[in-house]
RNA sequence: GGCCCCGUAGCUCAACCGGAUAGAGCAUCCGCCUUCUAAGCGGACGGUUGCAGGUUCGAGUCCUGCCGGGGUCGCCA
């Protein structure tokens, strides 16, 4: 099933084809005119100079040929050489009906799936998420979905940073914080081999003296203190690299601090709804580290200079001066891309990903750059296998990376409290408190507030910066999430009125032009969804939905549907409830979801 | 200093391979609830697309220079 657009695409690169022409010549897109027409041709422009002919001569000799097809009801040269289109009413019902009778309302499917691996998210162990994990977290949920809507076997990783100096940091802050703490630490890391119950004797203990508030308390003095005083760092890096040789009592913190921090983790991305397949750890790529390093060097890829161990990744043709990859610093240590490198191997050994989208800050790009290079050079990867979606940073009035007014960072907690907290009022303005049980207030609530904060970020291109402002994250008017819920409310509204009274959907007859404009939209999706993979963009999606709500607030605002005469009622309800099953698959692509009533 | 990104309405952002009159939202002002949810709809106001050149029939979009902002430039992640 080929979507309106394409059809008259190719009806046009036909008439091209006749005259000698580039078929490419015929795309068709929507009119930038909507008062002249439906869609357009600028082919005949950029005919004109390679055939060195009059544009308005060609563009009246494929007119005169579109002319004859079913799909076009009116075809007129303007300007210089547009070729505008207007969609014939038989052609734009038809396409609806076919619209309606798929279940995926007309998107593509990809002829061949490949299997898909997302990296994002990257939530830290002992770190609270702020609003700086927003961007990764969303936009990387909506890629994933997005390539799983299109038939990719795809997988989500939370690449959780449970690894490295942070640990010690934790580890010794924690020691010298409680001294039962620091004797347990002490015991079992001296044992030769601890018993099984002193180990449940350590975890119990570790449970009832470390909790999440006391991580979120220690962190951030212990890494304070550790840029001033070199001698705490000095004991933050010894416990750092007694847990990677595998100390007991540290292993066994460690994973209590993991657990803790990933239990809290996961309840923030479930409000959020963003659920990853996997948490692969950077501690998982632990021990591919040495036997990767011996075997670099003995490709003849790394080798040492400066006392470091290093790739170079430098190309002749390259514009910019690449630093080489530091595979292990000049003290003996595994730096973050030593990391990043062994977990391209380990994902190429556990999941044979034809691709690897990395959704990660912009300000990265240069280290993804070496480390996808050196990835291609050891023969982990093969060019272009390998992405980094890039995303900007969130800044405050200043253009400066977001802080609040006391000079901290907002907690993403903190966001979606705000937000629920609006929610709340707003749903209880409009009476709901009364209509639902106290659960189903709480969880429509959460859907009006998730989208508000989602869509206020995604509706963005992800490659630009932006100006946080809270108010916008917060407002429920106008382009924002809600106002998309709201919509789909009022569809859910008026099918459960109509079940009631018994109509029936389709077949559907476009006649107004709120109907036409509609259509035309739902017969834009295709493209929107192949905008958003190909640029990994969901702001694509989310201008689309939003259009399309539109189109349908202006549709209900003048088609009344419920009190028109029967056939006018049923086709105006098939309409309308297409419009809700494509404007779910959007939001849901986007990670949102309306609910029943708001 | 080298390299990369950005500069669009008072504010926050869009703009499909270079196309017509550069679009939305917010804010301001004016209308519209005896009809399906007014978190809505219609209208008005608002622009030398940072500046100067160039390529082109045609430039927010491509090229050069300049100004302004951000990022990054070997042992943090």
């Amino acid at each position: 099933m080929s979507d309106l657009k394409s059809a008259l695409g190719q009806a046009a690169a036909s008439a091209f084809s006749a005259l000698g022409l580039d078929p490419a010549l015929g795309r068709v897109t929507l009119s930038d005119r909507p008062d002249l027409a439906d869609f357009q041709c600028n082919g005949a422009l950029a005919a004109a100079r390679t055939a060195k002919r009059n544009p308005r001569e060609i563009a009246a000799e494929i007119a005169q040929r579109l002319g004859g097809s079913p799909l076009v009801a009116a075809v007129e040269v303007a300007g210089p050489g547009f070729i505008n289109l207007k969609a014939s009413s038989t052609a734009l019902s038809a396409r609806a009906n076919a619209l309606f009778a798929d279940p995926r309302t007309g998107a593509p499917m990809r002829a061949t799936p490949r299997r898909v691996l997302i990296d994002y998210g990257g939530p830290n162990v002992a770190k609270e998420m702020h609003v700086g994990h927003l961007r990764a977290s969303i936009i990387g949920e909506s890629v994933k979905r997005l390539h799983r809507f299109l038939g990719d076997d795809t997988l989500g990783d939370a690449h959780f940073g449970d690894w490295g100096f942070q640990m010690g940091l934790l580890i010794t802050a924690c020691a010298e914080a409680d001294s039962k703490v620091a004797a347990t630490l002490e015991a079992l890391n001296s044992a030769p081999e601890p018993s099984e119950p002193e180990i449940e004797a350590a975890i119990a203990l570790f449970a009832a003296h470390i909790h999440l508030e006391d991580l979120d308390r220690l962190y951030p003095a212990a890494a304070a203190r550790a840029k001033a005083e070199t001698d705490y760092r000095d004991r933050a890096r010894r416990a750092t690299a007694e847990l990677q040789s595998g100390a007991a009592g540290y292993r066994l913190i460690w994973r209590h601090f993991a657990g803790l921090t990933r239990a809290a983790l996961e309840r923030d991305f479930r409000a959020l709804g963003i659920v990853f397949d996997l948490w692969r750890g950077e501690s998982d790529v632990n021990d591919l580290i040495g036997p990767m390093v011996e075997e670099l060097k003995a490709k003849g890829l790394a080798f040492e200079d400066q006392g470091a161990l290093i790739i170079r990744v430098a190309r002749n043709d390259d514009k910019r001066e690449l630093p080489p990859l530091i595979v292990v610093s000049s003290e003996g240590s595994a730096m973050y891309g030593t990391t990043d490198l062994a977990t391209v191997l380990d994902r190429k050994r556990l999941y044979e990903p034809d691709l690897v989208i990395y959704v990660v800050d912009q300000r990265q790009s240069d280290h993804f750059e070496q480390v996808f290079r050196a990835a291609e050079l050891a023969g982990y990867a093969a060019p272009g296998q390998l992405v980094h979606v890039g995303f900007g940073t969130m800044n405050g009035v200043d253009g400066k990376p977001f802080k609040t007014r006391e000079g901290g960072v907002l907690k993403l907690r903190d966001l979606i409290e705000l937000g629920l907290a609006k929610s709340r009022e707003r749903l209880a303005e409009a009476g709901l408190g009364g209509e639902l049980d106290p659960e189903a207030f709480e969880a429509t609530a959460l859907k009006v507030a998730v989208a508000a904060i989602k869509f206020a970020d995604l509706a963005n291109f992800r490659g630009t910066s932006y100006v946080f402002d809270l108010d916008r994250f917060s407002s429920f008017e106008g382009k924002t999430g809600p106002y998309l819920l709201y919509q789909a409310v009022r569809i859910k509204s008026l099918l459960r009125r109509a079940a009631e009274d018994g109509g029936s959907l389709g077949p559907i007859a476009v006649a107004e032009p709120q109907e036409r404009e509609l259509v035309i939209l739902l017969d834009a999706f295709p493209s929107a969804v192949e905008e958003a993979e190909s640029k990994s963009a969901p702001n694509a999606i989310a201008e689309h939905v939003y259009r399309l709500a539109q189109a349908f607030a202006r549709f209900y605002a003048a088609c009344p549907v419920l009190s028109a005469r029967p056939d006018e009622r049923d086709s105006r309800l098939a309409l309308a409830a297409l419009t809700l099953r494509q404007m779910e698959i959007a939001l849901d692509l986007l990670g949102l979801e309306a609910p029943e009533r708001m």
